[in-house]
DNA sequence: CTTTGGATCGTCT
DNA sequence: GACGATCCAAAGG
């Protein structure tokens, strides 16, 4: 996936990021879950209060990755979006394991189904062994060993959309986006796939299909 | 299947 | 000093 690609918005950019690979090594997953964050205007974002140490990646050149540790325990990566300056990116969020499946189960022990391997942010970072070494790393140009490759499958042409997972504030603006249907999508407070997708019959009712109740 | 609470620490106020 | 862009085990239906 070329530079230019990422050199736009977040909410261009991360619909569009559905089905591309995610590579490193032996391991692959595709991307079947995202969410946009902005900047300045994005309350929820990092990049809200301007920049600071941990954030300086998303305001760096796109097509770098940033990860960053929360919960005094996980990691998260998202691809930078927008040129050198504009802080935006795309929280890579779900994946389905495509290669190097053995490798994602040995960094994830315990897990058996393989639909539980990276079905969340830092389900993710843990099956593809992402961790701080990696804030920074060139996508492009693979120079750091991760890189995001289209293999010829396109997004969905009308991705499953919700607000985003966890937020405090800015928690009604609908910049989630999932392929409708993927079993890898990862269980949230609002609901995977509106309504029957064409090829999927019809689902059983999940508990994200319900509307979000209070708190949190 | 669903809900609840604990873990655990870097970052910014 | 408070709070997360979260996950999992445990316990209850």
């Amino acid at each position: 996936v070329p530079r230019r690609f990422y050199a736009a918005d977040a909410l261009e950019v991360g619909p569009v990021l559905l089905n591309k690979l995610i590579v490193r090594g032996a391991r692959a997953g595709r991307i079947v879950e995202v969410e946009a964050y902005r900047g300045f205007d994005d309350p929820a974002s990092h990049a809200y209060r301007g920049l600071t140490k941990r954030n300086a990646t998303m305001f760096g050149p796109p097509g770098r990755l940033y990860v960053y540790f929360t919960y005094g325990m996980h990691w998260c990566a998202n691809a930078v979006c927008m040129p050198d300056g504009t802080a935006q990116a795309v929280l890579l969020r779900a994946l389905a394991p495509v290669a190097g499946v053995d490798e994602m189960r040995a960094a994830r022990p315990g897990i058996h189904l393989d639909r539980h391997l990276a079905s969340g942010p830092a389900k993710l970072c843990q099956a593809m062994g992402i961790t701080g070494d990696h804030d920074g790393a060139d996508l492009v140009s693979g120079d750091d060993g991760l890189t995001i490759v289209d293999d010829g499958v396109p997004p969905p042409e009308v991705p499953g959309v919700s607000p985003r997972v966890g937020l405090r504030s800015a928690a009604d603006l609908p910049w989630r986006w999932w392929v409708p249907g993927d079993p890898n999508v990862s269980r949230a407070r609002f609901g995977p796939a509106p309504g029957p997708s064409p090829d999927q019959p019809a689902r059983r009712r999940r508990a994200g299909d319900r509307a979000p109740r209070g708190r949190r």
